[in-house]
DNA sequence: AGCTAAGCGAGACGGTACGTCTCGTCTTGAG
DNA sequence: CTCAAGACGAGACGTACCGTCTCGCTTAGCT
């Protein structure tokens, strides 16, 4: 802990004028509500600076693009609420984890964030990187934990790949996110974690 | 009624000068060379003019936007490789539709161009609903039909959502393509589609 | 003449769409109005742009600069007031040439065009030569032209250096627009080109 | 003793408090140099900032603007060799002082400077005041000096107006640095000075 | 054969956002 | 205190692409 705050502390050499909190919560918060007023495109560092009465010039001198902005602002509000945690039984905990994620795409404004953010990631090394370092990564590395001790409890067949389970269970619920093919609902989640947890071979 | 139509126009061909072909297929190429090159950001209206010496004008009376034109040469291309067709057993069909999907992706320009559509799909509805309707709803569709008569033979267990299985199986696929949080390769699929296979609950 | 048609229309190809001269002549018509309102630095690209509601593209497709908008703005409107006539005598001639510049300089809003562009041509040298080449020397020609004539009638000393006389005369002028060191009146021309004609040299 | 601990913290500003006069020394030193490289537009408060090592905020404490800071190191490095003195006959004192002033122009960095000085005068009154009162005046009072004198001793015509003398002798060196529509050179400095002279109407 | 309509290349044009630059003010910590 | 470092608001810069528009030319089928 001493060591984490004197490497802190020395990363901050503080010359100069400090940095300004208000500006930078301003700014995301800023970000977000763009987003949520439904037009993807009107997030622009244009419209982020002249919203939220900010220079251009310190945007870009913090951020790289309007969606690392709101990548940012997304992680600060929503990094708390995504933890993963056992709650019952191997399916509940899946199902829960899964509603969960469903309920912060279709319920609030993070399912714009997220599609944008993957969108521009798309022509953004940058932020394609850090989307999986911040968010999918951090996120997979706690499921893992839970998931390995399900694992441990003989819930969860044992050699089965973690970061497979990971895959078909969530990256569907992104999918219907970023291509509507089909509706993103309880049902769907239920029949998803379902048929993962029981495979869909006649055989064994 | 739509299909009335055309098909009334294609037996009386308009009056005026008819659409140059050779425009348009020149026009699907350089698209696609646009996007081989490397940079998302040069697929553009302007240089798609530029490069194929087309007027802007023309573009915009047969497209609405460069993914648009990227995606329909990519439909061109690629269509006929994508067919549903049995292969051995179910886990052998599976595991050949992957391959090919991957390697669609990875081996060739067409990763870039799934990428850029699914991106721009995200600001632009029309594109996000051609995507669906002329790429995933067809190829799924034809999925179904081999799936529904391997669950006939007894191969797939009775009461499996097709539409999830083909979520579960294809859609981490695409998002590894999208955030490449993990390889895509061949290692990855086997171990996908067993799991799918089999399940991954130990209870019976 | 068929052929200097013939030449003509082959130096138009007139591809494309025409250049709209109405976008042209409210441009300058801005441009001079800008100045005319007092603060230099209002000349500006942008606030062209906005007032004249033209696009900043435009404008830099047929401008490379602010001055160069509102030099051309200047020519349009002035070159054909300053036309070089004998007026009567040499001194008449030269008072009223210098006359005519002087309240063009006074008395309207081209004192600050001529400040504005031999100001900015200080740090962009094709503006710099396009003022010698539109402007300065135009007049000087014209000048020399009568000048040679009042030589060849006698009323100027044989080899006097027509360049010399010209930058004599009206050079003064000039510098008192630009560092305003002393008033910029008539009395002042009056000295200015007796003292020119005469000389200073008590010998003689 | 005082004189050695000065230079002492003069050499070494790191320890203690660095002294105004040093920095003061330092900023126009780097004025100078920046407008000796060439491109005028790098002459900016910025720019200065950096490559002096110092605050804008002490610049902006004690000038007002970039051309403001070059024209001090001007006066300070230049108006020491400017001192008007007779040379012989009103002729060679005229061609030399005459002389003086073009090479500065011509052979050090100060052509630039005043370009710079006069071209921001132009939209900044304050220094449009501060060159005419602290160089152009305080020169043509030490030339008014001289002048008077030749006119005492008969080699200057009785009732000529020395300021417009100084006008027409030395406006033109002046316009032909701003606008460079001639060469500015020995020749012509002769052929400037003998016309002022002589005058130019064949009349007696 | 002439007419008519659409396809087409060229390129001007109004917009909008980009990312950079400089200005002038400010806020901190160091000496 | 004075000064460095540097954050910040303001706003112009010049560029890129968008989507629309006017041109003149071309290419067909229709009268």
């Amino acid at each position: 802990m001493m060591i984490e705050e004197k490497a802190l502390a020395a990363a901050k050499p503080k010359r100069g004028r400090p940095r300004s909190d208000s500006v930078r919560t301003l700014v995301l918060k800023t970000a977000l509500e763009l987003l949520q007023e439904g037009d993807t495109r009107a997030l622009t560092m244009e419209n982020i600076a002249a919203r939220a009465r900010v220079s251009k010039a310190t945007l870009y001198r913090w951020w790289s693009s309007p969606s690392a902005i709101a990548f940012e602002g997304f992680l600060d509000a929503v990094s708390q609420h995504l933890t993963w945690t056992r709650s019952g039984t191997l399916r509940e905990t899946l199902l829960s984890q899964a509603t969960v994620l469903m309920q912060l795409f279709t319920r609030t404004t993070f399912g714009c964030t997220i599609r944008r953010v993957i969108a521009d990631a798309q022509s953004n090394p940058e932020l394609q990187q850090a989307f999986v370092a911040s968010f999918i990564s951090p996120r997979r590395n706690a499921a893992k934990l839970v998931l390995a001790e399900a694992m441990r409890n003989g819930e969860l067949r044992p050699g089965v790949d973690l970061d497979v389970l990971l895959d078909i269970v969530f990256d569907p619920i992104y999918l219907r996110l970023l291509t509507r093919h089909a509706p993103l609902d309880e049902a769907f989640l239920i029949k998803l974690v379902d048929t993962v947890l029981v495979g869909v071979s006649s055989e064994r």
